[in-house]
RNA sequence: GCCCGGGUGGUGAAAUUGGUAGACACAAGGGAUUUAAAAUCCCUCGCUCGUUAGAGUGUGCCGGUUCAAGUCCGGCCCCGGGCACCA
């Protein structure tokens, strides 16, 4: 008789047919039924799925299929992040607009996700560059407007001199613009910001609540949010004016104020531009200043400048006299834009003073003399300790001195306890195109006014050429132009972050058609919160505070009831391959795909040469690399798919790392996904030849049966865990591989066995569906059945066939393993401390010691201490 | 620079609550089958010594706690992610 062969290709389309045809994966809010949503980032339509996505998707797949079967009513939806940077890179470089790139990319990804065999209710696909999603965004912006929440101040940009634009971060490279090759200079601009500071201590203290997410993630998000107690200074300037007559600085060590020697101001900070007018080399060092990227790291890293203003403040207590220096290491944009220095007790105003030998005061000493040490010349010392020279305060230590100082600042009016927050506002303006329009109306008077709601959207022209410079709707006067009750008014031009759309998206799946509000509250109130988030740990920061802070906007605007929109969250890792280049006289890298490279390995497996297959050109192996256009390592999934097929990408996803480390490409271990699919397409054609297969009768099995039954017990309990608890689908994998190897050895002699392998492959099948649900679905048919696997439950548990009558003990002498020995599971502590301490080998390393103390853990291992 | 991870055989990894280190795979080597190849099946596989039994040793480095440490504590080294306009 000749067996079925297992062709992916020709099953995965049919099933995927089937789910198409009986709308499988279309969720339907239903009160009675225990809901699960399961959210996978939405994808930038960039053209072509990655690997990354594929691994993503995957994972939120496998949950949803899992959760699926267990009997909950899953939500899966997708869409896309369609609004950003690159569609205008590509839209320049194709000759083309934004949108038509896009759409035409999302259309093509849509056709591989459909592919991969993912359960999405497409009913409810979301693309944010429609102006039925953003729509809302722009009501919604204009209410948080009314609320008093978003607000116009001037911030810092990247600018292009040449170009006369402004440049993202990723625009600059090496402090030039990529594409003039000027140098990028720093400008303030106006710009919109909502105020998620007003939010900062709820986002910080439920993040307690979030115990579902990993411990990383809210670390990050606690340190970003920055709580911290301190003290608000004021400084006296020595010759005030109307304009301005002190400095403001935050301090969260104000038992060191008896030590600052100088202030440190921002070079955009008011008394700054004040010291340029008269002082040459202050306005030189202004503009120096300006030639740096606007970003945190740029700034932490660089070698830290001063200048001195000629101005100075007086010591609100001592009434010193201390001079004002522009330092390149004080923001503008974060608090005040000044601070106080205090070179003895902090190390990065200790290198300044002495790099510009400006004094270096001590008003702390070590708490007691056991402590560490203390040497101004060497390094300043940061330590909390003991005042010393600190006038009626010298002798506290640091809670009382914080306290004291600040209550006689207060009482001087110079001061006063502040909790600070590291968080910034957010800036939401872009001067770029491809985004949102930002809804507000400047007016002939100055004033900006929303975009009453009746006239929204305020739609983004999308049939437009770009010219790689300025945006098409800045470079269209007429496009700006309006009026607004009468009057003459322009249109704001600049367009949201792209971390608006990405802010609430999730929300907006559970009611995508809606035409009348941004949300439906009853639907949204019946899926929120996301129950499973699955993203990239790179989003662990903004996405992930941004969409918080827009969960709790939504809820006081009376959308949602929850506080928090993600309750348990996977951060899966990112996807390596080899990487390969070959280099010129000059040095420079030219990289290879890993497809047109052949390579020749020693006998441990390691790349002794490589070439690329067409010229024989020989190429240096540059190591495993996240996948990267860079590195041109990207592995094609489409191809990989055309291959093997779906079921096997796959599983090679989600076996070959645990989900939240980095993965692997490695063909060969494609290749072994594959095979462990072909033995299991094998296991059940074998058992299928069997017609007379009996139901179990547990009360007559040999040993061996109930053994292997034990194993699929086993492997039924540790795959449940595995998907449900752990979410480690790697060992839910190996699990599942282990029974495979047992079945295959398992004899098909009597009635039994036969009845045995029937309820392995049967529930073999179950616990594999969420991960190959392509080949799962068609055995599962072979066998027999008339409803599709995914509807069969989930497997459960025969706590019976888990009970063992003999436990296996392993016997240590002094911590190392010495004997293992096989005791019956009733066996007392004494009987199995009695055949530990009487094994040969064991007496072989007790001879002529004392034993001192057994150590029994039932069931498992005993120690023997002896001497 | 700051914040957060990670480091275990030739390789990816496993060890869930402190209790057999290396499950499950990949690669490699040996064998069976085959006219041949592919596919498949069987065996070996941390390192050193040993014919076997077994012994010693081993989880980035140094030190500690414990009957017992990959796992807990202290110090260090290296690699990766994020740092507010890439998404």
């Amino acid at each position: 008789m000749a067996e079925k062969q297992y062709n992916p290709k020709e099953i995965e389309q049919q099933v995927q047919q089937y789910w198409q045809e009986n709308q499988s994966f279309k969720a339907t809010e239903n009160p009675d039924q225990e809901k699960f949503y399961c959210l996978s980032m939405f994808p930038y339509p960039s053209g072509r799925l990655h690997m990354g996505h594929v691994r993503n998707y995957t994972i939120g797949d496998v949950i949803s299929r899992f959760q699926r079967m267990q009997g909950k009513n899953v939500l899966q939806p997708m869409g896309w992040d369609a609004f950003g940077l690159p569609a205008e890179n590509a839209a320049i470089n194709n000759k083309t607009a934004p949108a038509k790139w896009t759409y035409a990319n999302i259309d093509y990804m849509k056709g591989q996700l459909a592919s991969l065999g993912f359960g999405y209710d497409w009913d409810r696909e979301v693309t944010t560059c429609k102006a039925d999603y953003y729509r809302w965004e722009q009501w919604f912006f204009t209410r948080l407007y009314e609320k008093g929440l978003v607000y116009k101040k001037n911030a810092t940009v990247n600018w292009d001199p040449v170009d006369q634009t402004v440049l993202a971060n990723e625009q600059v490279v090496d402090g030039r613009g990529w594409r003039s090759g000027a140098l990028v200079e720093q400008k303030e601009i106006p710009q919109w910001f909502i105020k998620i500071t007003d939010y900062a201590e709820e986002l910080l203290t439920d993040l307690e609540q979030l115990d579902e997410w990993p411990e990383q993630v809210r670390a990050m998000q606690a340190n970003w949010i920055g709580r911290s107690e301190g003290v608000e200074i004021t400084f006296d300037l020595e010759k005030p004016d109307t304009e301005l007559s002190a400095l403001d600085v935050y301090t969260t060590r104000p038992d060191t104020l008896f030590g600052v020697t100088y202030v440190g101001i921002a070079a955009q900070h008011p008394l700054a531009e004040k010291a340029a007018a008269t002082n040459d080399a202050a306005a030189r060092f202004i503009e120096e200043c300006k030639n740096t990227k606007v970003a945190e790291a740029e700034l932490a890293t660089m070698d830290k400048k001063g200048c001195a203003t000629g101005f100075y403040v007086i010591h609100p207590l001592t009434k010193e006299k201390l001079p004002v220096w522009i330092a390149n290491f004080v923001l503008m944009d974060y608090g005040s834009g000044a601070v106080m220095a205090v070179p003895g007790h902090d190390q990065r105003d200790w290198e300044f003073a002495t790099k510009y030998d400006l004094p270096i005061k001590q008003v702390v000493e070590p708490a007691d003399e056991t402590d560490s040490q203390c040497d101004l010349s060497q390094s300043a010392y940061t330590e909390k300790g003991k005042l010393i020279n600190s006038g009626g305060f010298s002798g506290l230590a640091f809670e009382d001195a914080f306290d004291q100082i600040a209550a006689e600042l207060a009482s001087l009016g110079h001061g006063k306890k502040k909790v600070n927050y590291r968080l910034r506002d957010w800036g939401v303006s872009r001067q770029r195109y491809w985004g949102s329009p930002i809804p507000m109306l400047n007016l002939e008077n100055g004033e900006s006014v929303p975009v009453p709601a009746e006239d929204l959207p305020v739609r983004l022209p999308e049939d437009v050429e770009m010219d790689g410079v300025t945006s098409p709707i800045k470079s269209d006067p007429t496009w700006a132009s309006t009026t607004y009750q009468g009057q003459p008014a322009t249109r704001e031009t600049d367009t949201f972050d792209t971390f608006m759309e990405s802010s609430w998206y999730y929300a907006r799946y559970s009611c995508a058609q809606n035409q009348d509000a941004m949300l439906n509250p009853e639907q949204a109130n019946y899926w929120l919160p996301v129950d499973q988030y699955i993203g990239g740990i790179e989003h662990a920061i903004l996405h992930l505070l941004y969409s918080r802070f827009f969960h709790k906007l939504l809820r006081d605007e009376g959308l949602v009831k929850s506080d928090e929109p993600f309750k348990r969250l996977l951060c899966q890792g990112m996807v390596l391959a080899d990487s390969y280049y070959s280099e010129d006289e000059v040095g420079k890298k030219t990289w290879h795909a890993p497809s047109d490279v052949s390579v020749e390995k020693d006998d441990k497996g390691r790349i002794t040469k490589a070439w690329l297959t067409t010229t024989g050109e020989t190429v240096t192996h540059g190591g495993m690399t996240k996948m990267s256009k860079s590195k041109n390592n990207g592995i094609d999934p489409q191809q990989v798919i055309d291959q093997y097929g779906a079921d096997t990408v796959r599983l090679f996803t989600m076996f070959a790392a645990p989900p939240e480390q980095t993965l692997e490409w490695i063909d060969s271990g494609v290749e072994g996904a594959n095979r462990f699919l072909r033995r299991v397409w094998k296991l059940v054609q074998d058992h299928l030849v069997h017609t007379d297969v009996p139901d179990i009768d547990t009360s007559a099995l040999t040993k061996a049966q109930k053994d292997l039954r034990r194993e699929v017990h086993r492997t039924i309990e540790k795959v449940t865990d595995d998907l449900g608890r752990r979410q480690t689908f790697n060992t839910a994998v190996a699990a599942v591989m282990e029974l495979l190897n047992h079945l295959q050895k398992a004899p098909a002699d009597d009635a039994q066995d036969k009845a045995i392998m029937r309820e392995a492959i049967t529930a073999l099948l179950q616990l594999l569906n969420p991960i190959t649900p392509h080949i799962c679905h068609d055995l599962w048919l072979q066998l027999g059945h008339t409803q599709p696997v995914e509807q069969s439950g989930w497997p459960v548990v025969d706590k019976d066939a888990l009970v063992e009558d003999e436990k296996l003990i392993i016997v240590q002498v002094n911590g190392k393993l010495r004997a293992k020995i096989t005791v019956s599971a009733s066996a007392s502590k004494d009987e199995v401390e009695t055949a530990a301490v009487s094994h040969s080998n064991v007496q072989q390393f007790t001879d002529g010691k004392t034993i001192r103390k057994v150590i029994v853990v039932p069931g498992k291992l005993v120690n023997i201490v002896a001497n």
